[in-house]
RNA sequence: CGGGGAGUAGCGCAGCCUGGUAGCGCACCUGGUUUGGGACCAGGGGGUCGAAGGUUCGAAUCCUUUCUCCCCGACCA
């Protein structure tokens, strides 16, 4: 992508609306545009990341074995007049009227909507466990939107819905998934907390919440450090679960079960919540299935929720600095930034179009600032964009050949002989 | 929803108290000079001052109503 072809309508001052770091930085970093309260419109820039959160989220669904469907954002009333949950969700459920009179609403979840797919066409044991999950648009009108993106009123949510024989059955699926959610934060370049959880409105009785450790985060988190070091490829949910991790209200020096030097104090954002909840919904919407015995049973339901957009502003609260984002490389929008300091000097221009060239043809991420303006605005506009590496071109160093090399995430600067530049970057890429 | 604050150019703000027909910085356009950290000089474009009503010869400014947005609190991915 061509920085002059692309669209990043960056700000030197964040508007006065924005209070919290990342939302500040979505604006000015042209992510977001605010279209009204907990309302956004996703600019180019903030769609790709938005995209590659996504994507990360859909294929650790899908590795854990989780089939992907997509259900409407609008939804009839009639469900949820079934589930009780129509009078139940209150004021934070925007109802909408249709033009023959008809209660519609935007959904805020899709509990209602997943269990009656799921009970028309799903009558038997055989076809147990299932775990449908979407990524969808959510609306709930919140009391008090705010922090950007972190507390929108519209916001992208993946949540699957698990449906089992049984109890044992449904606590195999959710500790799936509750691995599986591990795995996907921890991809993203984040540090997952998991915590036991209330299970609130949605009813149950085993849930727990994720979090990942950002200094600005809201709660403040207490939990045994090993939760800091896991292996993705080797977590037992089990013995996840039996380490010790508390929000600030539930936590109580002198009761800690663990040692001063092995409790990690930190400041946390939520960013997913599962939930098993039995028969709740199955028996309300009659999603029931036959068992070996032809005796018809409630299935066990659990339902797990990331929040897709929140992320975006929760990585900016993890890994930022005062000059802007610094992207994990999972999830930036483009892993390089090319910076042609002097655009129409020609051994500049030639060599920036060279490398790329490079990276294009071999499917790297790649953004060239070819922009005509000063050296300053590019350098400051590439910081805040957070590109994870990035190459500098200018005539000074051309000279003797060399081209610099700068890591957003330590923002180390080498220079490096310009022949070198591919071999370089390609093994940071692969790190 | 309770408490507090703000709406003036794309963004950040001043002007309001004490009414006289709108200004600054950044951004934008033109020309020139610059060129390794948000450049400089000169010229230029852009605002029914959130909306409605009222007071007045005259309202961004005073009064009333209303809409929107933000912050703190209780609730949530």
């Amino acid at each position: 992508m061509k920085y002059s072809n692309f669209f990043i309508p960056t700000l030197k001052d964040a508007p006065s609306d924005a209070e919290i770091i990342s939302h500040k930085m979505m604006i000015r970093a042209g992510m977001i545009k605010q279209s009204s309260a907990g309302i956004y419109s996703w600019l180019p820039l903030g769609l790709l990341v938005l995209k590659k959160i996504e994507q990360i989220v859909r294929e650790e669904q899908n590795n854990a074995g989780a089939i992907e469907l997509l259900m409407p954002t609008i939804q009839s009333s009639d469900l949820w007049v079934k589930s009780g949950r129509y009078d139940d969700y209150g004021k934070e459920m925007l109802r909408i009227t249709d033009r023959s009179g008809r209660e519609m609403l935007y959904g805020p979840t899709n509990e209602e909507l997943i269990t009656d797919i799921f009970q028309s066409h799903i009558n038997s044991y055989k076809d147990l466990p299932k775990n449908l999950y979407h990524i969808q648009w959510k609306f709930r009108d919140e009391l008090r939107p705010r922090f950007g993106v972190m507390r929108g009123r519209e916001f992208l949510m993946k949540d699957n819905y698990s449906f089992d024989l049984n109890e044992t059955e449904a606590k195999k699926s959710y500790d799936n998934m509750f691995r599986a959610y591990i795995r996907t934060f921890i991809r993203m370049g984040l540090t997952p907390i998991s915590l036991r959880a209330e299970t609130g409105p949605i009813g149950g009785n085993l849930s727990h919440e994720f979090q990942i450790i950002a200094k600005t985060g809201e709660s403040q988190l207490y939990y045994d450090k090993k939760l800091e070091t896991l292996n993705p490829n080797t977590i037992d949910p089990n013995e996840l679960q039996s380490f010790y991790a508390a929000v600030d209200e539930q936590h109580d020096d002198n009761k800690c079960p663990i040692s001063r030097d092995d409790l990690k104090i930190s400041k946390g954002i939520e960013v997913g919540h599962i939930f098993y909840f039995g028969t709740k919904y199955s028996e309300k919407l009659n999603a029931f299935v036959q068992d070996q015995n032809g005796k018809n049973i409630p299935v066990h339901m659990g339902s797990y929720g990331i929040g897709v957009s929140r992320l975006v502003g929760a990585i900016i609260e993890a890994y930022h600095d005062e000059n802007g984002i610094k992207w994990p490389l999972e999830v930036a929008p483009f892993k390089i930034s090319i910076i042609n300091l002097m655009p129409g000097d020609q051994d500049c221009d030639t060599k920036s179009l060279e490398y790329y060239e490079y990276f294009m043809k071999n499917n790297v991420e790649v953004i060239f600032d070819d922009r005509i303006c000063s050296i300053g605005k590019k350098l400051s506009d590439n910081e805040l964009i957070g590109t994870p590496f990035q190459i500098i071109i200018g005539k000074r160093d051309l000279k003797n050949n060399l081209v610099e090399f700068k890591n957003r995430q330590n923002n180390e600067i080498q220079k490096i002989s310009c022949n070198d530049v591919i071999n370089f970057v390609n093994n940071k890429l692969k790190k």
